[in-house]
DNA sequence: TCAATAAGGTATCGAGTCGAAACTATAAGG
DNA sequence: CCTTATAGTTTCGACTCGATACCTTATTGA
């Protein structure tokens, strides 16, 4: 076989890319908006996106902009910083997650041997490790697997983060954080 | 584990598009590159390109343009057919792609466990191939893996395509072709 | 043989991507 | 306080990308 595994990636890669120009998005734009549908409270800011994309800031603002005029999210100030600001998905935003592009894809990969579908997700994620371990990049984890996250057992309490020492609703530690440090 | 596997694809493949920045090129124009330096004879025209691209014709025209613009190829007049182009990769593309920024992610990939390595390579092979068939995709294999390959034993003749009826060089037979269907 | 049609490419448009650099406003730390 | 860091925006220029219209050369079929 004379392909390389990187070119196996670039290919399935290209293909992605070019199946997310539908519902009136681009392909950034749905990435996007996928992450802020995932992101917990501490996340689900420009700068945040900024990190889990690995793009410049600069970038990451044009294409919220483009979103927002989109109806997709709505940008509102932060409580505690006033420079920051907090993402929200709009309901128009969560309707056109339900035809996310992606789903055909994740469609693909379920009809496969089961088998092949372990060692997809076993592999993937091994290679994504070393990279961002590589790189020094955040691993973008759920953050009830985090080194920092403390579990409360008082029913209905919140649970708490020993980083930001601030309390997690239930929602907010299955969500995806970028403190997120394996445990 | 809170990531689907396309999720894991899709941030590879985010990695790999962040990181294809340099060497004065943009991503969509190394992947041209390094298709071209692939690709067999009758493989080697912006029709080709397009189909492997899976993006439209005019794109991949402009595409082609900066690159030329850049020195990196140089388009022909094809011999038989005054409509059709040849691309040719000079000098300054081929030392370009000796600091292809997909080299790193070779690496990474080399310094994987045995195991894990292997299983990527199948598990994406599945996948890849699950995909194209579910669209009509070409797979674009090498050229000496085809049902219309027809090997030649006489020393140094050259082989042949039973399909476009012409005569194949070793080095042609061991490169990609758009019209290469398993055998 | 001579239209009609198909096929290979290019030109142009508009929206968006993307890094770089300059800029604004707020926070935090001596 | 004054400096420096942080969160975001703005602007610029090169490029991506689909859509559409267009040009040229092949092929087909009546």
């Amino acid at each position: 076989m004379s392909n390389s595994q990187a070119t196996l990636i670039e290919r399935l890669a290209r293909i992605l890319h070019n199946d997310a120009h539908t519902g009136g998005l681009k392909p950034t734009q749905w990435e996007a908006l996928r992450y802020l549908a995932r992101a917990n409270r501490f996340s689900r800011s420009p700068g945040a996106l900024t990190v889990y994309l690995g793009m410049t800031k600069g970038t990451v603002s044009q294409t919220l902009q483009a979103l927002e005029r989109k109806g997709c999210i709505k940008k509102t100030a932060a409580k505690d910083d006033r420079r920051g600001l907090i993402v929200k998905i709009t309901k128009k935003g969560e309707s056109l997650l339900a035809d996310d592009p992606l789903i055909d894809l994740n469609a693909t990969i379920a009809a496969l041997p089961k088998d092949t579908k372990g060692e997809l997700t076993a592999s993937l994620e091994s290679l994504l490790k070393a990279i961002l371990a590589n790189r020094g990049g955040k691993t973008f984890g759920a953050c009830k697997t985090c080194r920092y996250f403390r579990r409360t057992h008082k029913n209905g309490a919140p649970h708490f983060c020993s980083l930001l020492m601030e309390p997690l609703s239930g929602d907010d530690s299955e969500r995806i954080c970028i403190e997120q440090e394996a445990a």
